[in-house]
DNA sequence: AATAATTTGTACGTATGTATG
DNA sequence: ACATACATACGTACAAATTAT
């Protein structure tokens, strides 16, 4: 392919490091299109040499767009330019992961990793309105559209309530149609926090993730018609894939 | 300073990189308070001897633990520990920042860094409602906490309604005081966007942040109490200094 | 199906630059 | 001016994963 767009130079000597030089170059020259058009980079060693530098001299530039996104490395196989389209995942008082993204994605699907019963920790105990060391059901759960991983989440449930709500929800797929095997027809978002960290090993693997990627971490309290809490979450979402969307109709 | 905790021991060939299996071993040390209990790290090159590598080696620990939030690295100092303490910044229908803030932190100020007035691009027009090509005032503002800078902020306002915005806000680094000048007693956020991403060369220098931490960006529109948008805003945290919180009172 | 070629990842060595104290 | 400590850059070699032969 040519890349006649191209024009590498970097300037030695002139106070800014030859690898971020290279990489302001690159993510330009993607971004309008003179590299990578076709969705994948040349060589490691081609690009270099197309530079003038070490191959590691480059590997950092790779780095370095890498950890904003804007690349991706696969050992063995080459280095692809990252689709950058989001999803837009809205948090209100209705907040449902399936309704949420209607309309947004053809094809989306919840699926159960793993559950529990186990004694609530402080922090779940007191979010769920319970006493400490009270069963708990945990549920693990991803969440994908489109084929691509979107979110990671661990959820809780009181266990004497909401007993054999895995089962519901594996048959499902959802929160929502599970709790109304509780007879539970609507409830309520009553607060959310939200952070953003580098995704740990475990995210980088269910969410299909490179190194470096960026969570962005959602923890909510789900509460039923009446305000008692009934749903404990933390939810991890993939940050290159997704915004959230906090609507507060006053 | 002794550090009899810190027992390093790497595998080779285990199928786990060194540097991957050092930075875990000294995530857990610093974690324990067996390694850098005084907030600063014992040089590269001990540490590179401790675990028995090359010093490149463990600087790719070092970066790694970087990029997570754990380590600062300051050239010609040392590397030295993150404080993880977060602040809570609520986002709600009444949202604004000095008494999001208030309760948390001793001494809070916001700064005026730049401000112009310019046509609105697009989004902008579009967001505050205006014809595009309308000259919109733009205001570049840094908020700081207890003397650490917490969020960097973008604002546009209409500048036919608000003229001499910037002068106001100067002098009272308040938004709602300025508000107030115009006759507008109460406002509302109308709808909040939130995304992560890593922080670009502007977000380090501003918010003293360290290559590769993470902001996290809130788009906004606040609107007067008739519904008209007053203010469009993009906010960056700095993602280790402050956590969202969405109040969805339903 | 096995092997070779390609491409990214890890590790070490060495030298020099830059910022701090 | 000097020593210390982190940052950049080049070189070399081999490992690991994927793709082509």
């Amino acid at each position: 392919m040519i890349e006649a767009g191209l024009k590498p130079s970097v300037t030695r000597k002139s106070g800014v490091a030859l690898w971020r030089q290279i990489a302001d170059q690159m993510r330009q020259a993607i971004g309008s299109g003179a590299l990578g058009a076709d969705g994948r980079l040349p060589p490691e060693f081609t690009l270099s040499q197309r530079f003038g530098v070490n191959r590691h001299t480059l590997r950092s530039a790779i780095a370095a767009l890498v950890q904003e996104g804007v690349l991706r490395a696969e050992q063995g196989r080459g280095t692809f330019v990252e689709s950058r389209k989001r999803l837009s995942y809205p948090i209100s008082a209705r907040t449902r992961f399936s309704t949420g993204l209607r309309d947004q994605t053809r094809d989306r699907r919840s699926v159960l990793l793993a559950d529990a019963v186990e004694p609530a920790g402080e922090r779940v105990a007191e979010a769920l309105g319970l006493a400490a060391g009270s069963n708990v059901i945990r549920l693990e759960t991803l969440s994908e559209a489109d084929g691509r991983p979107v979110s990671r989440a661990t959820s809780w449930f009181d266990a004497k309530r909401f007993a054999g709500f895995a089962r519901h929800y594996a048959k499902t797929g959802s929160i929502t149609a599970s709790f109304q095997k509780f007879g539970i027809d609507d409830y309520f978002r009553h607060s959310t926090l939200v952070s953003a960290r580098h995704a740990d090993a475990a995210d980088l693997t269910d969410l299909k993730l490179s190194p470096g990627a960026i969570v962005l971490v959602a923890i909510a309290v789900n509460v039923d018609p009446k305000g008692k809490p009934i749903q404990f979450a933390e939810t991890r979402f993939a940050a290159d894939r997704v915004e959230l969307t906090v609507s507060t109709e006053a």
